[in-house]
DNA sequence: GTCCGTGCAAATCATTTGCACTTCT
DNA sequence: AGAAGTGCAAATGATTTGCACGGAC
């Protein structure tokens, strides 16, 4: 298993890849986002990044780069409110959200594949997914 | 397989049951929901309405009783906006949707059962999931 | 007659854009 | 230097809310 810092490294080589530079909100995102055990939203990483260390602008902006980069992935939620995580190149899971106190588990299987293959054989190019799961966790309930 | 009048004959069962009035606007948005080959936005669904007949926020209103009476589904899209469905119990499938021209087709497996099982597993009750699969279409490569 | 549903206007929430200024490279 | 990134204010787009009126039961 990569270590953070290892997974902070390979994130910033990207971004020198993609011709994009190194700044200190970019480095603090991406520090936040390397240890995050769960995807977290554009409001939540910049209040954890401090109140008035970096505008909330600057971090939609850069989630944006990040994303069109390949770097982060966002997640759409049933709030509308979008979500969050590195992109986990290695391997591929899927969350369960709790309806009531939004707590996130990752479940570490993908049977989406199927359905990928499907759209493909439709003449589909670059197919990829959103896949949530809701519920309400048991000491919700 | 139900025909249409029959989906809205059931959709009507399911309004009254749950003590909510029949009224026109409910009326014409099953009838759009129920004809609907693919979801619909809340504001496809007003305009295809007809223009001033009912109010958007009437839409949105009633999308959101239908919802909670369990009559309709809503997915979360990339984009933002959501997409509302009849919520079909028989038979369960996903869509692909051309990030481009933003046509969509039914893709009539759906593998997340394993998933669902997992969360169980884990305590959660009330499992869903939302499962959007995106890609470029044939005609927009 | 009641209470729920509707329309209209205005509010809210997440996200985006314009512009002048600052910082990477 | 020159392009790319940032902050602040203001705009946008989707969805929600308040309130007075009208229709379903």
């Amino acid at each position: 298993m990569p270590s953070s810092d290892h997974k902070f490294e390979s994130a910033i080589t990207n971004l020198k890849k993609e011709r994009l530079r190194i700044t200190e909100p970019r480095k603090a995102l991406l520090q936040l986002l390397v240890e995050a055990p769960k995807p977290l939203s554009a409001e939540e990483l910049h209040t954890t990044l401090g109140p008035g260390k970096f505008d909330l602008v600057t971090v939609y902006r850069n989630l944006e780069a990040f994303e069109n980069a390949g770097i982060v992935n966002r997640i759409p939620t049933e709030s509308g409110k979008s979500l969050y995580e590195l992109n986990a190149e290695r391997h591929h899971y899927h969350h369960i959200i709790c309806r009531k106190c939004h707590r996130t588990e990752k479940l570490d299987t993908c049977e989406v594949a199927k359905l990928e293959k499907l759209a493909s054989e439709l003449g589909y190019s670059d197919v990829t997914h959103v896949l949530e799961l809701y519920g309400v966790c048991e000491s919700c309930q």
